[in-house]
RNA sequence: GGAUGCUUAGCUCAGUUUGGUUAGAGCAUCUGCCUUACAAGCAGAGGGUCAUAGGUUCGAGUCCUAUAGCAUCCACCA
């Protein structure tokens, strides 16, 4: 085949990859003489589409799931698609709004969630199309979503019995509201951020005509939220504060209600904080709430779901029943009114009744929604919660005892961290979209629960014409996800799936999601997978935790910045004013979209060029160190691009100089030295990138892969082969050798490259394959073995002849280019005080360092010898010298010698004093002082060489 | 307040687990080359007191302590 002088990926890439999907080859062998592999894709959003950090995730799993395929495991890419309750819902909501001016209430439940099915349907294929052009090998026929039947099967399953267990239970308690969007939270979904706001001193009278100790009618507190006085059923003071001692169980008129409040003593209060008097607002705080738990307050909940005053507020006694024990009041002027409103126009009431003692500047933190961006609200819920902290036991014990392995294991802390102060998670969401929780209540509000109606009346026994409502919540979006290794693979149903590839073998995911994720996933697999001897099953043996994609700033990529880079968009390039239009399209804030504009077209005046999949996926593994977050640079992937190119055009030469040759295995003795050199450069590459990829180490993959194939295959091996090819002296067996050798090298270099880039190595492999006869039945080298280190052979000796070479080489070219003399000029340097081994290597491969460092001959001249005037170089204990005649400056040369004979003392200096050191000699290893002492012999007998070059020089 | 990570060349990063010649790579820079695989290339070169201060050691980028700056996570904030 021809191949284009220039690597263009966009015109085989595709093709490629619908060949593969075609004939099935991401599907696993299901052969049970093998060892299983599988890895559960973390399910991107249905409907969103590719980001870096998925362009990264997904590099490494691929490249994690082609090694194993290639080594012949059974080995299973488990996909799927997440429903993402909150964001998707958010998401059509706000097309509703903006096509339709509705809201989902106008459509009603049914209506609102077919609406989502169809917007699933048309947009929900993106990611799943950008992961094929990423080259994603996994098995498509497998793709699951976490509302489809069997996973909806699943998660009914698990949560019935959970609740069975007694381990899901429905409580009153104080959640996080979103009152944006009207539903609890759970805390990971909780966001703390810095604002700058008020403290306000409010006085609090004392009724009854009780004065404090130091003569006061009121009691000072401290607030930064002086709209939930209304809900206020104590102001708390600590025991052993003497200041407040005599007022604890007298009472307080509260502020604008006039309501009498008590004054309690508890622990909470502290102080030295404020005034020591703090206001108990039990369903608004998370504090007040455990205060009013232990004094045994009632609990006013004044707020509505969407965070306005109710008109009256709701009382419950402690354990959360409903109760009249002290008046629900609110003022009319409050009703109503936006949370924040209400704070104002309090704050003014308050100040006009002398009330409002000062006002303070203070920086507090405060909570938001992470979805609905607005400050949060505790609210006082009837809400479901899993019993965590029973769930987590076991879930630590796997990561203890190395059941569970985290990469890198500095996450394993934060891990501990979280669950071992693990809370119960609110599981119930107010929504519409997600898995309806499978509760029901009768008239009276008593509630059973069952996999449907029907089982709910034969599980509890009730009678026909029992009334029953089915509860409208729908459960947390990660509660299914929690379940996706095993309910993908067929859970409940006792599959073979599941005996083959579960527990899964690595997980590769982002730390963010570690709390939300990757620990439910641990806690929920141990309860519900259980190993034949009835011990729990771990839903992944290695957890491979990524760091964040950000910009070249170091900024987290996000639309609203329009820092974002579309791995899309550098795999088949862009235009600036597309990218400008992408970037600044649906802006939340318009007069940002000019800034964005400006700031992206100077940075991408061209736009993107077209890198390819190959290049991008390289580039990934390359900075995938560590598990650090990674500052993304274009100058990096343009490099790689450039690599992808050098692997075309190495392979381009192989091609040309071979295709014409009939190829047959060689025998041993026909191969050059330079054939046995990059053999056994290549079993030390294979070893490298076997070890790197175990230990999750891809920069090394990355780095081995380029070093080898661009600093020994191509910079050298190549061309050492054109003095073999070319030559007339070699003879047709030495050439079939040499010919081979580089067939050989590069397709098994293609095998050991696929993992990391599929599709050039597919392209050159398909070339390379037939003419070694490698090429398999398929004609995909998806499936053909990955190189083993025993398919090439060590030979230190060629190693070493041919380092010497390239020193030879190397130095001949730098004393050409000091002199500056042009690459065309033939030259015939010397050597002198070249060991008998040196002089043998260096006759025998003449032809190499000919081609090298053009020259026509090397004389070898005895130390005595008189020479014409010369420029030289140490080399090891050798010398070589190259005639100048008048060609040498001679200022340029003393300076140059002065320069290496200054480099020389002081390396003879710091050597001679490390070995004249007592303490060095007597207490260092061997092999160390050895070292150092051939060090100071070489560095000496250098100096020696160039010392006398320079007199010579001088004499001139 | 608790915890973790980072600080190495102009830029982006390896190297620190297990201390040992003169600390590496890519990009950028400088010089010379269109040499029939590749100018997305070739050859050559310059550039770092490894954040700071102590300590351990014959020897520290690497181990220990402290400090500073940056980042992240958790908790709290009347």
């Amino acid at each position: 085949m021809e191949m284009d002088k220039i690597y263009t990926p966009e015109n085989f890439e595709s093709d490629t990859y619908k060949q593969w999907e075609e004939a099935g080859l991401f599907k696993p062998n299901y052969d049970e003489s093998k060892e299983s592999f599988s890895i559960a894709l973390p399910p991107p959003n249905v409907t969103g589409s590719l980001h870096m950090g998925h362009a990264f995730q997904q590099t490494i799993m691929d490249t994690l799931i082609r090694y194993h395929r290639m080594k012949g495991d059974n080995t299973l890419w488990q996909c799927g698609t997440d429903h993402a309750g909150i964001a998707t819902q958010m998401v059509v909501e706000r097309k509703l709004a903006k096509e339709e001016n509705l809201t989902r209430h106008d459509l009603g439940r049914e209506e609102f969630i077919n609406r989502i099915w169809k917007w699933k349907e048309q947009s929900g294929g993106t990611i799943t199309k950008q992961m094929r052009r990423l080259g994603a090998s996994v098995d498509w026929s497998r793709e699951r979503f976490t509302m489809d039947e069997g996973l909806s099967k699943a998660v009914l399953e698990v949560f019935v019995r959970l609740y069975d267990e007694d381990l899901i239970y429905r409580g009153k308690r104080l959640v996080n509201w979103d009152p944006k969007l009207r539903t609890a939270i759970s805390d990971l979904e909780v966001e703390n951020k810095d604002v700058k706001g008020y403290m306000w001193y409010i006085k609090y009278k004392l009724a009854d005509g009780v004065k404090t100790s130091d003569g006061k009618d009121y009691l000072l507190v401290a607030t930064t939220r002086p709209e939930t006085l209304l809900g206020d059923s104590a102001v708390a003071v600590n025991p052993s504060d003497e200041r407040y001692k005599s007022v604890v169980g007298k009472f307080l008129e509260l502020p604008l209600v006039g309501r009498k409040i008590p004054v309690v003593a508890d622990i909470h209060a502290d102080m030295t904080t404020g005034t020591g008097c703090v206001k108990i607002t039990p369903a608004h705080d998370f504090n007040d709430y455990a205060v009013g738990k232990r004094c045994k307050l009632p609990m006013l909940n004044i707020l509505t779901e969407d965070a306005h005053i109710r008109d009256e507020a709701e009382v419950f006694n402690t354990l959360g029943e409903p109760s009249d024990e002290v008046s629900s009041y609110i003022p009319e002027a409050y009703r109503g009114l936006d949370r924040f409103e209400a704070r104002d126009k309090m704050v003014e009431d308050l100040k006009a009744q002398g009330l409002l003692d000062h006002i303070e500047d203070h920086n507090l933190s405060q909570p938001y929604g992470d979805r609905g961006g607005v400050p949060i609200e505790p609210m006082l819920t009837d809400q479901w919660y899993v019993r965590a902290s029973v769930l987590g036991k076991p879930a630590v014990e796997a990561v203890k005892d190395g059941r569970i392995k985290f990469v890198p294991a500095q996450y394993t802390n934060m891990y501990y961290s979280w669950m071992n102060d693990l809370q119960d998670w609110c599981i119930s969401r107010q929504l519409w979209w997600g898995h309806r929780i499978p509760a029901w209540y009768d008239d009276n509000g008593k509630v059973y629960v069952a996999r449907n109606e029907e089982e709910v009346r034969s599980k509890y026994k009730l009678a026909s014409d029992v009334h029953l409502t089915r509860d409208p919540d729908v459960l947390d979006t990660w509660f299914s996800s929690a379940l996706w290794t095993f309910s993908t693979l067929g859970w409940p149903d006792n599959t073979k799936e599941l005996k083959m590839f579960h527990p899964t073998s690595a997980l590769v995911t982002g730390f963010d999601i570690i709390f939300f994720w990757v620990a439910r996933m641990i806690m929920m697999t141990m309860h519900f997978m259980k190993n034949e001897d009835g011990t729990p099953q771990v839903p992944f043996k290695t957890v491979y935790v990524t760091g964040l994609i950000r910009d070249e700033e170091g900024n987290k990529m996000s639309k609203s910045k329009g820092n974002v880079l579309d791995p899309l968009d550098m795999i088949d390039g862009i235009d600036r004013d597309s990218l400008i239009a992408k970037r600044t399209a649906n802006m939340m804030q318009p007069q940002m979209a000019e800034k964005i504009a400006k700031r992206t077209a100077k940075q991408f005046p061209d736009g993107i060029a077209p890198h390819g999949t190959d290049a991008l996926r390289f580039t990934l593994c390359a900075l995938a160190s560590n598990g650090r977050d990674i500052n993304w640079d274009m100058k990096r992937l343009d490099g790689y691009r450039n690599f992808c190119n050098k692997i075309w055009n190495a392979s381009r030469f192989v091609l040309m100089n071979v295709s014409e040759m009939k190829l047959t295995k060689p025998n041993v003795a026909d191969l050059s030295v330079a054939d046995k050199f990059i053999r056994s450069k290549m079993k030390k590459a294979i070893a490298d990138v076997t070890a790197s990829i175990n230990a999750f180490r891809f920069d090394q993959v990355a780095n081995t892969i380029y070093e080898f194939i661009w600093n020994e295959y191509c910079d050298w091996y190549l061309e050492f082969t054109k003095a073999i090819l070319k030559s007339d002296k070699a003879t047709a067996e030495q050439k079939n050798a040499t010919a081979y050798t580089l067939v050989e090298v590069l397709e098994a270099v293609m095998r050991l490259v696929h993992p990391v880039m599929p599709f050039l190595t597919q392209n050159i492999w398909l070339q390379t394959a037939p003419m070694i006869g490698k090429l398999n039945e398929q004609k995909t080298i998806i499936n053909a073995a990955f190189p083993q280190e025993s398919d090439f052979d060590e030979d230190k000796k060629a190693e070493a002849d041919i380092n010497f070479i390239k020193d030879v080489a190397t130095t001949i070219r730098n004393l050409r280019a000091e002199m500056k003399v042009s690459p065309s000029v033939k030259l015939a340097p010397m050597m002198r005080g070249a060991s008998a081994v040196e002089q043998a290597c260096a006759q025998d491969n003449f032809a190499f360092m000919e081609n090298l460092a053009n020259i026509e001959m090397i004389k070898f001249v005895a130390d005595n010898e008189s020479l014409p005037p010369c420029t030289s170089k140490p080399l090891g204990n050798a010398e070589i010298l190259i005639p100048m005649k008048d060609l040498v400056n001679k200022e340029e040369e003393i300076k140059r010698l002065q320069g290496m004979i200054d480099k020389l003392v002081a390396n003879i200096k710091s050597g001679e004093s490390k070995l004249s050191n007592e303490a060095f000699v007597s207490k260092a290893p061997a092999k160390i002082i050895e070292g150092a002492k051939a060090q100071l012999e070489l560095n000496k007998t250098q100096l020696e060489k160039v010392q006398a070059q320079l007199n010579e020089m001088k004499n001139l």
